[in-house]
DNA sequence: GGATGTTATGTTATATTATAACAATTGTCA
DNA sequence: TGACAATTGTTATAATATAACATAACATCC
């Protein structure tokens, strides 16, 4: 799963997979994983592509869940905080968590074309930031790092191409 | 100019400096900066700390500036496509950039104690970027690099401290 | 100087994103 | 079962950002 967001692949596998992780994690961290919880997870894996609060409340409208605002900002709180989704601060969208079991901040690739998002666990880029924090004498609580451009499969389609998954 | 937003310093010579730069930038490259977007850049660099659209726009009504929301846009988005400011995503706010003159995307610490923001430039940091982005054949457009923390003032002096310019 | 095109600004309205505050419900567990 | 905690429902509004069109300022060519 982790280098293939920008590549055509099985992705109810993805569904599947992070789904099995979250209600497994869930459990062990004895913190519950609602329905509406779920949902909004089963909504963001629903693609690589990165996803709105708006457009996940709409959703959650359509399939006749409760649903105001707060409803859906405080599943995402919920998710962030457990790991299982990234948000990128620089589209307000939420994308689903590649390793939710290892707490780490996200790396992004962000295809300005296709709009998918690939998450990267780079310890190069680590390294790199935790040198150039401590040489400032910094201390890192979190970090948004999203890099923003054209991926592999977009640069070879010369037309318009659709998201793969 | 370069290390210090964390550290006290005579930052009328900050304010002074992006002025100047940027005035002689903008007639090199043939572009206006008018009364409102100087006012704009100042207004930035009155401090090391990000500041948002509606406080700069509060700013600007004060000084008798007319002043709507496109205002303040408009200049920001002229300011940041100059390279004169930087949009912090993670706070939708916008800080001065160190050096405007060749074009670049920031890195920066974020302090959550004094809100200051220190650019920084780091070639390892890119080094490692471009060395990720290329491993997915991707091709890098831009980026946002934001590393939120506590910066060495902060964590010498166990209270609150307040800005120091 | 006046006509003309371009850039910038003014103005009104509204879209988009996010949270506050309090009530009701559900889950937990002694 | 009662009591407390966690979650969800509900209403309202805050905070951030842009669309759309009108007007004004500037440039420059004749």
């Amino acid at each position: 799963m982790l280098a293939t967001a920008f590549a055509p692949h099985d992705h109810s596998r993805c569904i599947h997979s992070a789904i099995n992780h979250a209600q497994s994690l869930c459990t062990q961290r004895g913190v519950r994983l609602t329905p509406v919880r779920q949902r909004v997870l089963e909504l963001v894996w629903r693609s690589h592509q990165p996803i709105g609060a708006y457009e996940l409340l709409a959703a959650l409208t359509k399939e006749g869940f409760n649903s105001a605002p707060p409803t859906v900002y405080r599943a995402l709180e919920f998710l962030c905080e457990q790991g299982l989704l990234h948000r990128l601060d620089s589209i307000n969208a939420y994308v689903g968590c590649c390793s939710p079991d290892k707490p780490h901040q996200g790396h992004f690739l962000l295809c300005q074309k296709c709009h998918q998002a690939q998450e990267l666990e780079s310890q190069n880029i680590n390294d790199a930031l935790n040198q150039s924090a401590s040489a400032h004498g910094f201390e890192i609580k979190r970090h948004n790092i999203e890099i923003v451009g054209t991926c592999k499969a977009c640069l070879a389609t010369p037309a318009a191409k659709e998201p793969s998954a």
